[in-house]
RNA sequence: GGGCUUGUGGCGCAGUCAGGUAGCGCAACGGGCUUUUAACCCGCAGGUCGGGGGUUCAACUCCCCUCAAGCCCGCCA
């Protein structure tokens, strides 16, 4: 019997929203972060996004938010992506990214660690995120993270105890060995060389080599530290800031700074005996804080692969603004429950859009969901999805394949006969708004770009099946220059005359609409020709666009430049 | 060696937390719209819910085992 139902939250976002709020707080901080060792993949915004809804979704309950986006600049190089300059690796391996320098040839930027996360930030807007930016190596150099380094160093033997009790259970009889030997002489922090600016040495075999703290003088407020890069050794104040923390304390020494509330944590760091278990244990222990709300999520791959920025499988923020809208992919991660992977496979695009579309007359009550449920859940993520205001009417929006059709015509298109046609199409669905050329022209560049990477994609891949499934997904279509020498020969008489009636037809007619233009191929074929219409029509499609069938002639040839048009029907 | 997550028609997913023998969208196919649409409308087909076992009157759903994919488990991040 169901008499006795829970009420489940409509969307997974209000458990966590709810837990959020169980703690009664008059303030919340909500955090992600992500280190700039190179182009910084779309990957992040899945947290990004998340979190930014949270926000979104707490200040409808006028709670006070904060939500930060750490750039973890004073995390040190290990290894360099390909497109970095060989000469890189040398030069900076182990450096934090903070001091290395831009590695592109382009004024503005202070360090590697700028110019990556620049690069993501600046696509905030454009994704409707709002977020505060926090740079790690500045962090550093505040007072209070000094004081989270001394609170570590003096409390060195609990946080291996925790280490210990989290991390021995999970490892293997070898590991168990090289575990307990490297705590022996181990203190939870790493000094910058002053000499070299070197932070740790990386070996051949990838191993690494930290400048680790050897010593810790309370009195003095110094640490010594031995150089595994240059060899140099020595003392070094608190104060200078030059040591950072490692990681499995960074991480929850900033919780306990910003009162972290929640921060999602991609799957890596979330399984268990994982830098979160340990982290929120650290947090509680030696910082004095109970640690945020763990929200762990599964990753954004590239079609079948992971995107590593290491191995340069990296789709950034950026690109992704060039070929789609904003609005698909905070709907994409607003739908799919964190757990879950998503492939994110371009030549999918159109479904993507038609549940946008489906999301979006939901939303505005011009179609019904299949359940409640269903109609609930989209009517959620609609507004999350949103970068700007949300409009009271549904917005202006060109359908995804027409845009997409359009585009690869274009060589033979008039742009204003398309934006005409455009604007046709927008009043036909029931908008009563003019569309703006310039966004007109901005979607239309999407979608060449987008038809663009759909090319690339075909021609890298070697695999033919894969090709196949790919092609049965999107139309791509070339419009030839000319009309082939075949196609001419294969012409019957017949054929040519109907397109020579045609062509006299446009001549003498001005102001042809659609509906005359589609009548009259008909009437052509039926009554003067004497043949089935579907010839005609193959014929006009075979010698404009180079396949036996294509759009609705009649709007189709409207759009199309007249003087080309009558110059392409002239088939001798 | 240990652990976590995922696996539902060609593709993308819902349903799993409250057990009652499968839904949706694309694609495909057939038809309509005086074309054969990359517009639209109507219709049809397609799944032993990764596999095996158990609990139950009843399992996609709970339990155990197993396979596949991915990830984590010294340092580092």
């Amino acid at each position: 019997m169901r008499t006795l139902q829970k009420e489940y939250p409509i969307h997974w976002l209000e458990e966590i929203i709810n837990k959020i709020l169980d703690k009664n707080l008059s303030e919340i901080t909500l955090a992600t972060g992500k280190t700039p060792s190179g182009h910084i993949h779309m990957g992040i915004l899945r947290e990004l996004i998340i979190c930014d809804s949270i926000r979104r979704k707490l200040e409808e309950n006028r709670k006070k938010i904060n939500f930060f986006l750490f750039i973890d600049s004073l995390d040190a190089a290990k290894r360099f992506p390909e497109y970095i300059d060989k000469t890189f690796t040398k030069k900076y391996l182990g450096k934090p990214f903070s001091k290395i320098p831009c590695p592109v040839d382009e004024t503005g930027y202070n360090s590697y660690a700028d110019y990556f996360g620049t690069e993501l930030i600046s696509t905030f807007k454009q994704f409707g995120i709002k977020a505060d930016v926090i740079w790690t190596h500045e962090l550093y150099q505040d007072i209070i993270m000094k004081d989270k380094i001394r609170i570590s160093l003096n409390n060195t033997d609990k946080i291996k105890e925790i280490f210990r009790k989290n991390i021995l259970p999970t490892l293997d009889e070898k590991n168990r060995k090289l575990f307990i030997d490297t705590q022996k002489n181990w203190f939870p922090a790493m000094v910058i060389c002053e000499k070299c600016g070197k932070m740790q040495k990386i070996d051949e075999n990838g191993s690494i080599k930290p400048n680790r703290v050897l010593s810790y003088d309370k009195n003095k407020d110094t640490v010594s530290f031995s150089c595994t890069s240059c060899g140099n050794s020595g003392e070094i104040t608190i104060n200078k800031g030059e040591l950072k923390l490692n990681w499995r304390v960074d991480w929850p020494a900033k919780w306990a700074i910003f009162k972290t509330t929640c921060e999602p944590a991609g799957k890596d760091h979330s399984v268990k005996g994982g830098s979160y278990d340990t982290g929120l244990e650290i947090c509680k222990i030696i910082f004095n804080y109970d640690g945020p709300i763990k929200l762990s999520y599964e990753w954004l791959r590239l079609g079948d692969q992971d995107m590593k920025t290491s191995k340069g499988i990296i789709f950034t923020p950026k690109k992704y603004l060039k070929i789609a809208d904003p609005e698909i992919l905070r709907m994409l991660f607003l739908r799919t429950p964190p757990n879950k992977h998503i492939s994110f496979r371009l030549e999918e695009l159109y479904q993507l859009y038609d549940y946008y579309e489906k999301m979006e007359n939901v939303y505005y009550d011009i179609e019904h969901a299949n359940s409640e449920t269903e109609e609930k859940f989209l009517k959620y993520i609609y507004p999350l999805c949103q970068t700007s205001r949300i409009s009271t009417k549904k917005p202006l929006r060109l359908p995804f394949k027409y845009l997409t059709t359009i585009v690869q015509l274009k060589t033979i298109l008039k742009i204003e006969g398309i934006y005409e046609k455009a604007k046709k199409i927008l009043r036909y669905k029931g908008f009563d708004e003019n569309l703006p050329f310039n966004d007109f022209e901005t979607q239309l560049n999407r979608a060449q770009k987008w038809i663009n990477e759909i090319k690339d994609i075909l021609k890298n891949e070697k695999n033919e099946s894969i090709k196949r499934k790919i092609l049965n997904k999107v139309t791509i279509f070339e419009v030839p220059d000319n009309v082939s020498e075949n196609i001419k020969n294969n012409l019957s008489l017949t054929q040519k005359l109907g397109i020579k009636l045609l062509k006299m037809f446009l001549i003498s007619n001005k102001d042809l609409s659609d509906e005359v233009i589609q009548n009259k191929i008909f009437d052509i074929a039926k009554n003067e020709l004497k043949i089935k219409p579907q010839k005609l029509f193959k014929t006009i499609y075979l010698i404009i666009i180079g396949k036996e069938f294509g759009p609705r002639l009649g709007p189709f040839l409207l759009m199309l430049d007249k003087d080309w048009l009558i110059n392409r029907l002239s088939i001798e």
